[in-house]
DNA sequence: GTAAATGCAAATTGTTTGCTTACTG
DNA sequence: CAGTAAGCAAACAATTTGCATTTAC
């Protein structure tokens, strides 16, 4: 059995989680490495990396595997809906309000415990752009 | 303006997609390799990415970025549900019905063109095991 | 015959880890 | 002062790419 895991303080993890909550973006690790070296020039990137799943271990933000690998982050633990550019790939905050609905059975098969809606679509830019080339 | 690519038979990516389609689980591209290499010893890694990169462009598969940094592969492009798995991280098909209703504003701000959810919850293994150590 | 696809290996990219030092409680 | 966190660099793992060769149309 492992033993519940003390946290202790840390500037690092104050900046890292400031800076990602300044925004309303959901960067990834490396352009938070960026912003957060602005303010405090000597830290690693590893440094980002563990507090990033840290944070996330604490519920304070969440983590998103994302098209292409990358993980983004996002600084808002309260609900909000996302919708994903299908054009640039960027992960917008949309005010929708969403209504799921889904049977589930009792059964030895699975169980449902939580979901997430991802909507895809246009966002304002490439909403207003003509479209790019084939491909 | 790009000209539009002309696609050729390879017998490669014939397997890649029957084997694909035989599964009902959603495996990484690695894994794929893998199963792949029993009819094709000689098939290298990077034509199974070059395959999947192409089949899902053409719609006849698609990718899932995965937490953890991988990608999955689903077969089966017609629409159904999944559930991933919060303790082993499998993506299972389940048979729920699932509807989802949200407020699309006509605005600049963005469009919303389609959607997808994501259950989650335990699969049949881990419903039936006891929790593992704490974390 | 031309362009697309392959196999192979090397390169790239995102992320994790090991280790020593610094700092928190 | 015990154990967590940082910084740094090296290690890793997933994916992509360059190139010479083969194959499809």
């Amino acid at each position: 059995m492992k033993y519940k895991k003390t946290y202790r303080h840390s500037r690092q993890r104050d900046v890292i989680l400031e800076e990602l909550r300044k925004v309303c973006a959901h960067p990834t690790a490396n352009t938070l490495y960026g912003m957060v070296r602005k303010r405090l020039p000597r830290i690693s990137l590893g440094t980002v990396y563990r507090n990033l799943d840290l944070l996330a271990e604490q519920g304070e933000i969440v983590k998103f595997p994302c098209a292409g690998g990358q993980t983004c982050f996002d600084g808002n633990p309260k609900k909000h809906a996302h919708m994903r550019c299908t054009q640039c790939g960027r992960l917008i905050d949309i005010e929708s309000k969403i209504t799921v609905s889904y049977n589930n059975p009792v059964t030895d098969e699975y169980e449902i415990t939580s979901h997430r809606v991802e909507l895809f679509g246009l966002c304002a830019k490439c909403k207003n752009k003509q479209q790019p080339f084939n491909q």
